[in-house]
DNA sequence: CGATGTTGTAACTATTGACATTACAACACG
DNA sequence: CGTGTTGTAATGTCAATAGTTACAACATCG
């Protein structure tokens, strides 16, 4: 019904890692801390993240960081890399009956406008990158800008 | 994860009703053939569309019919009915930890984005009418036009 | 090189929500 | 009135997420 919260978390987990950049070492515990879940659930989802080739874990020493300029990274990017809906966010009911012309031709009626609204959802998810979030975030904590990395 | 097959179910009940006006009483059993699920699912599907105003449900006698011009209603009608996202399609993680000023502020980074996206996908759904769908699928069944009830 | 802290991952549990199913009272209409 | 249908509650089943525990593999520092 819902989509994941992972995709949240990894967003959360994202603006953790850029935030805390070069001021503490953000190892999963530490990011799962600010989250406030189980700190598998960072280390799956930076696993997810790795394979998406968005961040660099350091097995071992601990702490991650992006792997690619923020600028580059859209909010889709991130989607797709933890809430895998394997490609269909609506979910059709599965047997329809072939007998009836309804049954059978539902899909052929359908599908198109379903793919349509998923791939709106999806290109509004396009137009967001990584950095206008670390952007916005430092806006909020510092409205004058003073402490602003941009200046 | 992903949208519940209710939306799914509901279109193709509304299709079904369409389709077989005035040719088969369109009872809950009769439509849950065509679907392929419990009838109970139809019925409680059907309630939903009735309190929406979509159709009409026959206590007792038995069969539905639309309540509203097929042209004046949307997938999004449909969507909204049946599918109570409570408003949200993206689901937040729920406590994060204030303390941090990540976790006191990923909500007010985030939200504006989700809700465009949310809305993007929403706006498709009301680009389609139910007219539109009844159209194509006689169209599909009958290619030549010859029995389409729109000569 | 060994101690320490961390990641990577498996295994298990808890919880949630959708859908299936059964059951039956209320109802409409011939 | 009898039949067939709706409306709805109660219960069961199943899949998916997330929580939790556990531990081997690994990197780094002293």
């Amino acid at each position: 019904m819902k989509i994941t919260s992972r995709f949240t978390v990894a967003v959360h987990t994202l603006l953790a890692i850029h935030r805390f950049e070069g001021k503490s070492k953000t190892t999963s515990e530490f990011i799962a801390k600010s989250v406030n879940v189980n700190p598998v659930v960072i280390r799956r989802i930076l696993q997810m993240l790795k394979n998406a080739g968005i961040v660099e874990v350091r097995a071992g020493s601990g702490g991650a960081e992006l792997s690619k300029d923020p600028s580059s990274v859209t909010l889709y990017d991130v989607f797709k890399a933890v809430d895998s809906l394997e490609g269909e966010l609506f979910h059709f009911h599965e047997n329809p009956n072939e007998a009836c012309p309804v049954g059978k031709n539902v899909h052929k009626v359908l599908d198109e406008y379903l793919e349509n609204a998923q791939k709106a959802m999806e290109n509004e998810l396009k137009k967001t990158t990584l950095s206008e979030l670390f952007q916005k975030l430092s806006d909020i904590e510092f409205p004058g800008g003073k402490t602003s990395k941009n200046i």
